[in-house]
DNA sequence: TTCCGAAATGTAAACGTTTTCATTTGTTTC
DNA sequence: GAAACAAATGAAAACGTTTACATTTCGGAA
């Protein structure tokens, strides 16, 4: 491999007039310049940017450590963060954990041995004290949603307020008897949101049923089967409030199943393209998917310029998308 | 940053020594691996990738190059990637180009500049010379698609076969007008698939009317909208074969919206989890998404290891997924 | 011509590793 | 106690850059 090295044995000059070349400093002759370049055409020299690396102890390179690949909620965000940090200089690559907390570790080792500049975390396994512990030496920011007690950045929605709202559409529907279906991990959002929802029913004087919270996986599938479940109690829900989209649809899609469609009423949350188009719509509420990816980049940046700044929380606005999926109790 | 060479002032021992516990060697006695290693833990120090990749001159990182991350279909491949790599020592990241060049170009970079030690292609804008002149210096394969007359590495499936028995399964069906939702962009695997699509019509003896073959992007909008497009013009087919599964999806709620979905038969491609549960199920082509990404790291890996390898395509089978989507003719 | 200042170029150290080769230390054998 | 050998350790170079500082070159002014 042609390195600077060799291209000053080849063109006689210095590898520091190379290197000048290499980064356009002004501080070179014209000759020189051009004889260089014609070296570096002529022997499809590319800078090695470990080296690169290693001397200047940056990589304007930021990680982004997804739980899995196969949700379109990340590919908004994505285009938020791929938005703020090429306007930066920065790349951005992606590390998928599969929800694994030997893959995030791995992954996290990236940030320790100085391979990225900065970590933006979708979804971790980790506990408050792993994040704060890291958050100490290394920029991360946690990316929709957030850990009580950790000592960290985050970039975030109210998930308590929407999960409220989200219960209260119902109520106001007329519905008197809701379920829930939520997330299997119980931490953050999914605490939050069954707070929220907590929270409306008792404010409506409205009885929570045990056997009305489910908690299950972030897919389809699981949506499905949760729902079943839920229905197949002895007094089952006519409205039913889903930490996510994916489970809405997984829901609507049992109901549609078994006829049921018009009698229970199904939320989710998200605003996935998918519960735009499915059936006669999922009623959902709204993440600012690009802005939250936007804004976590902007947070990031600004911790990776000054360590020493304190963790700070950003919330970002939601609001309700009502669809086909939900319509008045009768 | 405490490094090797903090730890050999440290300890008292050389950086020679303390690179020896870092990487596990047997030549260290038992007294100098635990006092070393008591003085890791109590500075927290980390091994610098940056400079053990400079030393070494391999990364052990793969690169994988994503044309959007919106796509389920790309969720599978990844797993079967990651299992792969992971299991051969690999990480695994991943660039997202919004199918722009000129994001793909910044991504081949990490490959030039020696961040990553390979990359496979989901999709690419670049054309088959530049594509082989990268190929001949750096290891690279082509996943899900191939290029014709492009000296590179490929797994995919056959898709000109593939597309022959999904406009095969509609002409059997009864059918004798059948459309087209290609792709946008004339290149594969679009190309192959048309080429397939008017093959089967061929050898059935259809004719292809012009009008019946419209070419659009790869999401569920875009196919909406090219479904309405063709099933407003003056002879509307009654069977529709589409590129991918987000197009046949956005067609289908066209029809569904139109009440014309008992009409018109849609067949689909990739079979993503949405063709599943979409209305009463989108017919489609099966992609063995995991097989796929998983024989073209081991492709990978075999080329990183010998690099005078000549290209070598790899094609994996394919088989039809029957659902509520195609009926008989009527 | 000589001198001066600016522009261009070069030297060498540094970033954090790994590893070859040399040296030291420790153990065994006579 | 010396010789022989194995085990443990260390010194130093190398990977490819960038850059502070030193040196050379070049015009122009005196």
């Amino acid at each position: 491999m042609v390195s600077i090295k060799d291209l000053a044995n080849l063109t006689g000059y210095s590898v520091a007039t190379i290197s000048r070349v290499v980064n356009n400093s002004p501080m070179v002759s014209e000759k020189a310049r051009a004889e260089i370049e014609e070296a570096i055409r002529a022997t499809g020299y590319h800078p090695n940017f470990i080296g690169r690396s290693l001397r200047l102890s940056f990589s304007m390179k930021l990680l982004l450590l997804l739980p899995t690949a196969e949700n379109t909620f990340y590919g908004d965000i994505l285009r938020g963060i791929e938005q703020s940090a090429s306007a930066a200089g920065y790349q951005v690559v992606i590390g998928v954990t599969q929800n694994k907390l030997e893959i995030e570790k791995k992954y996290i080792e990236m940030l320790t041995s100085r391979q990225v500049d900065g970590m933006i975390i979708a979804n971790t396994n980790m506990d408050k004290f792993d994040l704060s512990r890291i958050s100490e030496s290394f920029p991360i920011v946690l990316l929709a949603h957030s850990m009580d007690g950790a000592n960290v950045s985050s970039v975030t929605i109210d998930n308590l307020a929407a999960a409220y709202d989200a219960t209260k559409l119902l109520i106001d529907l007329g519905h008197t008897s809701i379920g829930m279906l939520s997330g299997r991990y119980y931490r953050n959002p999914s605490i939050e949101r069954e707070e929220g929802f907590k929270n409306a029913l008792k404010d409506a004087g409205l009885p929570l049923n045990p056997s009305h919270l489910i908690r299950t996986d972030y897919d389809f599938n699981s949506g499905k089967l949760a729902c079943k479940k839920l229905m197949s109690g002895k007094a089952p829900p006519t409205a039913i409030f889903c930490v996510a989209d994916s489970i809405a649809i997984g829901a609507e899609r049992y109901l549609l199943d078994s006829g049921l469609e018009n009698v229970v009423s199904v939320i989710g949350f998200d605003n996935v393209i998918e519960s735009e188009y499915f059936y006669n719509g999922i009623t959902t509420v709204n993440q600012p998917k690009y802005d939250l990816g936007k804004v976590s980049v902007d947070l990031l940046l600004k911790i990776i310029s000054d360590k020493s700044a304190p963790p700070e929380t950003v919330v970002l606005p939601h609001y309700l998308v009502e669809r086909g999926s939900t319509s008045k109790a009768r």
